[in-house]
DNA sequence: GGCCTTCTCCACCCCGAGGTGGAGGCGGTC
DNA sequence: GACCGCCTCCACCTCGGGGTGGAGAAGGCC
């Protein structure tokens, strides 16, 4: 039973020091099998395939393609495996691309080895997993826009609009010009210039721009208004 | 030494029962020392200021003052306390405020003792500490917005731009008149025109509301670009 | 020296943006 | 019925946005 519930690894890393280290720490842990090694993105992509493990351990910087490649190679081909992204760096680019590739977790090299283990066994069951500095990246970025005030205002004051003015500052904030929108909303263009002079009543503004802004301060953060 | 490196930690909520719960819990712990207890936000504040605990492990729902506001509050004054919220719900809204607030961690009830003790410890050490979910939800939040390629696109172009240009544009998108641009740069009016009209054409748009547009896309995510 | 880019500014033009003051129809409320 | 809000559209006006085609100065590159 035991057995049969053994985390299935595949460690990809391109220095073979850090492969061999890995080994001899996961090694260790009666609960993981490691199935299969990699030592660039290519291969990395392949091993898994047939392999098929549960869970990939994999370095970023590599020859020939890099782990967040291969990460998104392996996402693009369906394959269920969760990916730990394992590197020295923890910048937000790196750090976000890896996320949005699909990478269920984020270790710095220096993690603990107790702490590897950890975290693989974890990911295993569907949990994320991050090092402590990227997830107080991670709280930096989802914090920093939509510090909320505005996001509220915006939307307080687009709620005062009607449905038609509403559909209008939208195509205001997308930079269409009024003889557009009348097109667009089949309306004619005096129609849509007594609309925007409404919306520039109603937000306090006097120009388009500042309609853009608000329209898109709106959006922000906030998950598909309306469909 | 040991008795020294003690955490001090306070412990708010409402219900009884769950305070003596995570007293019993973290009582256990030799290098934690408990300090304070509150019932509610307000109380907490001031058992805070008076107590000054390295942590606070903080309820959400409470009466008089939840644990969000009374965490802003601790902020606001400046108090040096680190806050793990401790609540049943996490939801979006509740994790993105939270941490927009200044916690240093958010923890589910359903968290383990030993998971609890361990969170007081690392966030008394400057880390954060989420719940597996929490983390998960944070990462949605995350990687929704910027989904990369409109933003890469959008900074790609900008990078085209000269100096002045890029300043210019930024100025357009916050909805100035070329007047005011003008003014605010110490520049000529024509020589405004002569920017906006070159802003134009690098960016391949036909007015400013599509300039704003880029601008705000390749700044959302980004980090401060330049002071 | 020439050649390039950047920044500064000019004149001239046209049209769309934005403001003012209307109108009529349509639906709901008192 | 009278009233009100929303949507539709009109005429008229002004001014700023946006395009064209320049110029001169300063700095870097070959």
């Amino acid at each position: 039973m035991a057995e049969l519930n053994k985390v299935r690894l595949v460690v990809v890393d391109d220095d073979p020091l850090v492969r061999a280290g890995l080994l001899m720490i996961l090694g260790g842990a009666e609960d993981v099998e490691v199935v299969g090694e990699a030592s660039d993105g290519h291969d990395a992509v392949d091993v898994v395939v047939r392999a098929r493990p549960d869970v990939v351990l994999m370095d970023i910087r590599m020859p020939r393609m890099d782990g967040l490649a291969a990460t998104r190679r392996l996402r693009d081909r369906g394959s269920p495996a969760r990916v730990i992204v394992l590197t020295t760096f923890d910048t937000d680019e790196l750090v976000l691309t890896a996320l949005r590739e699909g990478a269920a977790g984020f270790l710095l090299k220096d993690t603990r080895p107790a702490d590897i283990v950890a975290a693989v066994r974890r990911v295993a069951l569907g949990e994320p997993m991050l090092s402590p500095s990227v997830t107080s990246r991670l709280i930096a970025v989802a914090t920093r826009q939509g510090d909320g005030s505005r996001q509220r205002k915006a939307r307080a004051l687009l709620a005062r609009l009607t449905e038609r003015e509403r559909e209008v500052a939208r195509a205001v904030a997308e930079g269409l010009s009024n003889a557009e929108i009348a097109d667009s909303l089949h309306l004619g263009l005096a129609t849509v210039k007594t609309h925007v002079g409404s919306v520039f009543a109603k937000l306090e503004v006097t120009n388009r721009v500042q309609v853009s802004r608000y329209v898109h301060d709106a959006a922000s953060v906030s998950e598909a208004d309306e469909a």
